[in-house]
DNA sequence: CGGGAACTACGAAAGGCTTCGTTGACACCT
DNA sequence: AGGTGTCAACGAAGCCTTTCGTAGTTCCCG
């Protein structure tokens, strides 16, 4: 049932999993106030009973509210959603995604120089 | 009608468009046979009329075979989607998105010169 | 002209997502 | 014990996506 890859995460279940990443396990209550959208309280519950099912999140059912937690970590999801779009719209390359990314400007001097520091070690990598 | 920012596309949509910036205008027919998926031709043309409605693309019906063309360059939908992953789940930076995607290797000498020099003019823009 | 091929248009069904009202359980307070 | 508040579960509705069968139109060929 749980085994098996993920499906790719809806943009409600997104938002649910961004709370879950950012401020960890937390009840269908504690979700529903901290994501301040119109969405009702049974409307946050019944998303979330559904991604269990999916095993996009887990439930510590020992508490009569029940603690929901993110099933992967932040890091797996986001290279999920990168190679599907990759592989959707960028003809599988990579590169291409990030210069496209890059090219919305935006991006702090720290940033550009972890990508420097990424892109010396890539190049080391394929020379050897 | 037509004006204001376009829906994101769906991934059928997506493949559709794939065939359409590739090759160039096509009529309905020419879509379904080029992408050799196992949907019926109806469910092609269907599709394509729903993004006619939705003004992903346009078509001409001067011909009995209507003409379809995506109405937006392939960049602009690239710029959309990337955009749209980058405030969904790398809390706005395309910087973050752009190292989680290099990070799956794969990248050709080339591409990393290309990238490397997009990096030049960014670190020089923001100099300025 | 008659028939078949190549089209578009229409409508409906199935499945997924999102929404929420309602119900029933449980817990605490008085 | 009764009332109030908090919670999960259920089911249904509305909407969108994807799928395709069927019907109608147009064109061409013999």
């Amino acid at each position: 049932m749980s085994r098996g890859k993920l499906p790719r995460p809806t943009d409600a279940e997104l938002a649910i999993l961004r709370v879950l990443w950012d401020r960890g396990a937390r009840t269908v209550r504690e979700v529903h106030e901290t994501l301040r959208d119109g969405s009702g309280y049974t409307t946050v519950l019944k998303t979330m009973q559904i991604m269990t099912e999916k095993g996009l999140v887990t439930r510590d059912e020992s508490q009569r509210a029940h603690v929901y937690s993110a099933r992967l970590p932040r890091e797996s999801t986001q290279q999920q959603l990168v190679t599907d779009l990759v592989d959707r719209v960028f003809g599988g390359s990579p590169a291409r995604l990030a210069l496209q990314a890059l090219s919305t400007k935006k991006t702090s001097p720290e940033e550009l120089a972890e990508l420097r520091q990424l892109l010396d070690s890539l190049e080391k990598e394929s020379e050897s």
